[in-house]
RNA sequence: GCCGAAGUGGCGGAAUUGGUAGACGCGCACGACUCAAAAUCGUGUAUCGCAAGAUGUGAGAGUUCGAUUCUCUCCUUCGGCACCA
């Protein structure tokens, strides 16, 4: 009689957790601690699961799904000899946390605190073999004093600082938000539509690292999905950047400045570049090079000069303070005033330069310049030597007009080349055109509304007025509003403005309209309507020129067609291009026009400040003084105080700033009053780090030890929702090449491998969610099936890159079979060996559940698990020594069953250690052939018999066996086969 | 619109250097056990057909002795991007 005994999951799951947590069993070996049981021995494994936000809600089945996953590899791996990193923790910042804390009136720190408690102990259930002892917590300012180191290093290399365009805002998530967290136009989170409001935020230059993102794709072992997701998302395009010169002929006066002459710095140069576009110029030597009396200067310019309406002013330093006496004076107006490094007030940097002897107070009357001139124009160089920061601002102030901070050639602007002074001096529009082999088939401009260009040349815009009109309305609407009409195009016509099309200096329109977006490119595009849909469309409806360029071979009556013709081709009407490949074109035109190859990307710079309080407060201190002033290393962290009312003001500025005394601090530079940065950092920056953090999870010195992390990484395996694909995963990398960059890491790219798990829906087919009432808890699976059969239950559902709907029918199929092993397991025979074909079918599983695990292909892993324990069962028994081979594949899904049954079956005599630290079974090429293989038979290519023969059976052989046998003899008759189509061991096929 | 992935029984799915399509599981049917039920075990289960056989992997064509697998055209579903010049 076979001894009863019944299959307890309750109890045997219960006790192995237990007992796994009081041996030790899943430790992980330190690299560092060197001889005996040190992991730097062996081979690692870095197995890592996206950590999740602990919600309120607490875990549904659907989220374990790749923990379970990493659980099986990490085990497996474990087995295999390697040292396994398989840690967890919480990624406890963000609005999730705080909109839960908020909305149960709880403050966020402790409702983070009690739903990891519960998050904690549903994990802990379903048995896996996680290290403790690695846990971090992105809310820990242990941890996040890293996260803000990492912050002020990004800005001390430049890659962090301020802004003021106008960015996404959520109305009702009361922040501003990242290019990566809309959807449609829509926030990510809330499906509210976000507005474009203009204020002050923190951004991280993720575009410096744009194309190292794109290319660094290739090599990793990431689904194809997500990297072309990446690719989109990052948008790379390659073009050319052409200027369109606008109509009109100028005088330029051009004044030099302090000490120096029309014939030093970029005068003659500039002057020389000036006339080639056909203005008359005008660089005069002022009668003292000294400048002690910039009235003598002004009067002896006035003297030499008779300005107009044409005219444009150009001051270069002290050379500025000489125009705004001349403008002071002026009768008639002119049309541009342009500072270079200009100023106002007798400040500077180097107080000994003989100038200051001279100096006398500077007084303007900036009202009569501002009437007398049409535009003004000030450029600033961001490293100038000898004027203050600031004083363009000063300047603005009084002037108005375009400020523009750049970098010049040389400090001050005393290059001999300046390239951005005659880019600021000449009246142009830059187009970004991929297409310039069509060059000559531009018959119009569109500026995007919020081109600067339509305010700088409004006094010349005839249509002024309409033109403001429209720019207005469609600021107004929301991108959704602008996109969602789709094809239908709108636009209004610069009337007055005049573009030359460079290549034949033909005379063209210039258009605004919406279709054309501010922030990719130039803001401005050439319009091509024979070759590019959107101008073909726009051009119908206002009634355009349409010129076809391309298709020497295509018909020529383009207008019978009805849509553009965007292909490549050879070229026509292109003067001496026509005939030309576009491909070779696209070069060739380009020069011709004088314009540069460039690379664009759709990628948009990370907006890095949430105005909320549930994040890592970024440390910053701003002093009326010294302007921003980064904190610190050694005070860090800067600790997020505890507030009474953390909730959003909706105003811009965080709850951190009603807290005066955590935001008013002394200045770490001047020591005067000063004022922290009251802006949090948004939820994917504790995220974009957190795998090095596990490494070395309490390392209070350094972001990570470095032989620990040269040790770990990268990740081997890193599993999680492909949701992540343009946010997590861009940002993280970006972050680690950056790590990487200052030195910190030793490895470009954080995570080798990457596998998305597949969403398990509802039994409904819908997601789950309480919404729908269909959420299913691993606690009650957990409790009534046992984890063991939760476990395989969701790895057999399909493949686990694909999604499933959760049936309980299926799950009970799970657990049949994990009974069914505990049966087997009081059938073991102790004497005896196991026959061939049962022998082969064992290496045949052991083969198959090695490679399935390594990809990833659990169900079909599962699956050989169940044909061998069938055919078991089938046999009444199998032998120890089989058992213990099928017990060790069966480990890494059950784990828990797996090591009763080895240490501590029914039927006695257990084993020693645990089965999860035992070696992983190996297969024996030689044991996985039979002697006799199933032989097909085909007639004509259909499949008629299938015989039984010898392996390796020759061709003569098996024609003569089949050629005997009666079912073929029906097929074949009395005729000799035309033709033998022999595969040893699988198939024969006669055609008669 | 562009890019990517995928379409196989009643259901989840398996099989691709081109070689027996439907493994494994669910469901269903019948049988055993039982007073009965559950559980368990056994048998069967692509479609049409009594059978012989024919048909069959989204549709249509092609290459081949032979196609779920390769080529072309088209359809559908899912995902990403989307007036990105």
């Amino acid at each position: 009689m076979e001894k009863k005994s019944k299959y307890d999951h309750k109890k045997i799951e219960a006790k192995w957790q237990k007992k796994w947590v009081k041996d030790k069993t899943y430790e992980t070996k330190d690299p560092s601690t060197g001889s005996g049981r040190a992991g730097s021995k062996k081979p690692k494994a870095y197995v890592l699961d996206m950590f999740p936000y602990p919600s309120g809600d607490g875990l549904h089945v659907g989220h374990p799904k790749g923990y379970i996953a990493t659980d099986i590899y990490s085990r497996f791996k474990r087995m295999n000899g390697f040292n396994v990193l398989h840690p967890m923790g919480w990624d406890a910042f963000g609005l999730p946390a705080e909109n839960y804390a908020i909305k149960n009136k709880i403050n966020p720190e402790v409702a983070v605190k009690k739903n990891v408690k519960r998050f904690r102990e549903q994990i802990d259930k379903i048995g896996f073999d996680y290290d403790w002892s690695h846990e971090i917590n992105t809310t820990d300012p242990k941890y996040y004093k890293w996260t803000q180191w990492i912050f002020l290093q990004l800005y001390k290399k430049g890659l962090a600082h301020e802004s003021w365009e106008p960015i996404n805002w959520c109305p009702s998530c009361k922040t501003g938000l990242a290019n990566e967290d809309l959807e449609n136009g829509k926030c990510e989170r809330c499906g509210s539509e976000v507005e474009k409001k203009p204020m002050r935020q923190w951004i991280l230059k993720i575009t410096d690292y744009a194309e190292r993102l794109l290319s660094d794709l290739d090599a990793l072992n990431w689904p194809e999905s997500v990297k072309e997701s990446q690719r989109n998302w990052i948008g790379k395009s390659e073009g050319s950047e052409i200027s369109f010169p606008i109509k009109t002929k100028y005088k330029y006066v051009l004044l030099h400045g302090w000490r120096s002459s029309s014939k030093t710095c970029f005068f003659p140069w500039l002057k020389k570049e000036l006339e080639a576009e056909g203005h008359e110029v005008i660089a005069l030597d002022m009668p003292h090079p000294l400048l002690p009396d910039v009235v003598e200067q002004a009067d002896y310019v006035l003297s030499k000069v008779k300005f107009d309406e044409n005219t444009i002013l150009l001051g270069h330093s002290l050379g500025s303070v000489v125009s705004y006496r001349i403008l002071e004076k002026l009768k008639t107006p002119i049309h541009k005033l342009i500072l270079v490094a200009g100023l106002i007030e007798p400040k500077f940097r180097d107080h000994d330069r003989l100038l200051a002897k001279y100096l006398m107070s500077w007084k303007f009357d900036f009202e009569k310049i501002k009437k007398t001139v049409g535009e003004i124009v000030i450029l600033e160089d961001n490293n100038d030597v000898i004027i203050p920061d600031g004083e363009s601002n000063v300047i603005k102030q009084a002037l108005g007009g375009y400020n523009y901070r750049l970098e010049a050639e040389k400090a001050h602007f005393c290059g001999t080349v300046e390239p951005l002074v005659l880019e600021h001096s000449l009246d142009k529009i830059k187009v970004f055109t991929t297409r310039a082999d069509t060059l000559f088939g531009a018959t119009y401009l569109v500026v995007a509304p919020e081109h600067p260009i339509i305010e700088r040349l409004s006094p010349q815009i005839d249509n002024i007025k309409e033109v403001r009109k429209y720019v207005a309305k469609a600021s107004k609407r929301t991108e959704i509003e602008r996109t969602a009409e789709g094809k239908d195009k709108t636009g209004v016509k610069l009337e007055g403005l005049t573009a030359i099309n460079p290549v034949n200096n033909k005379e063209i329109p210039i258009w605004v309209a919406d279709y054309v977006l501010p922030d990719y490119g130039t803001g401005a595009i050439m319009a091509v309507p024979a070759h590019d849909e959107r101008d073909y469309q726009f051009a119908k409806k206002f009634n355009l020129p349409v010129i076809q360029v391309i298709g020497e071979d295509l018909p020529t009556r383009l207008e019978n067609w009805g849509q553009a013709y965007a292909g490549y081709g050879k070229l026509i009407n292109s003067g001496n291009f026509t005939g030309m490949e576009s491909t070779k074109a696209k070069g060739a035109i380009t020069k011709l026009a004088r314009g540069q190859m460039v690379t664009k990307y759709k990628l948009r710079d990370w907006v890095f400040s949430r105005q909320r309080y549930w994040g890592e407060p970024i440390p910053i201190i701003h002093c009326p003084k010294c302007g921003v002033v980064p904190v610190p290393e050694k005070e860090l962290p800067v600790v997020l105080p505890k507030v009474k009312s953390y909730e959003p003001t909706g105003t811009g500025e965080s709850p951190l700033a009603a807290i005066s005394k955590w935001v008013n601090v002394k200045c770490p530079i001047c020591g005067e009053k000063a004022k922290r940065e009251t802006n949090t950092m948004p939820q994917w920056a504790g995220s974009s780090w957190y795998h090095l953090r596990y490494i070395d999870p309490k390392n209070n010195k350094a972001l990570v030890d470095k032989k620990k992390e040269k040790y770990w990484s990268p990740v081997d395996v890193y599993v999680g929702g492909t949701e992540h694909a343009t946010r997590h995963l861009i940002y993280a990398r970006f972050w680690h090449k950056f790590l990487f960059d200052i030195g910190a890491v030793s490895q470009t790219e954080p995570y080798a491998r990457l596998k998305n798990q597949g969403m398990i829906l509802g039994a409904d087919n819908r997601k789950m969610s309480k919404r729908w009432g269909n959420v299913i808890n691993p606690d009650d699976i957990v409790r009534d099936f046992g984890a063991d059969t939760l476990r395989v239950y969701e790895m057999f559902m399909g493949p686990f890159e694909q999604g499933a709907s959760w049936s309980t029918d299926n799950l009970m199929g799970a657990r049949r079979f994990v009974e069914k092993v505990w049966r087997l397991s009081q059938r073991l025979r102790t004497a005896g060996s196991s026959s061939k074909a049962l022998e082969v079918l064992l290496h045949k599983t052991i083969k198959q559940v090695t490679s399935d695990i390594d990809n990833f292909n659990y169900n079909t892993a599962i699956s050989a698990l169940m044909i061998l324990t069938n055919e078991w069962e089938k046999v009444g028994g199998v032998t120890k020594e089989d058992w213990l081979i099928f017990l060790k594949l069966f480990a890494p899904f059950a784990p828990h069953l797996a090591e009763e049954l080895w240490s501590n079956p029914p039927a006695g005599g257990g084993q020693k250690g645990s089965i999860h630290l035992a070696k992983w079974p190996e297969f024996d090429e030689k044991k996985l052939v039979s002697d006799t293989v199933t032989l097909v038979i085909q007639v004509n290519g259909k499949t008629r018999e299938s015989i039984i023969v010898d392996r390796d059976t020759s061709q003569e052989e098996a024609v003569k066996m089949a050629l005997n046998n009666d079912i073929i003899k029906k097929w074949v008759g009395e005729v000799v086969p035309k033709k033998i189509i022999y595969v040893p061991n699988r198939l024969l096929n006669l055609v008669v």
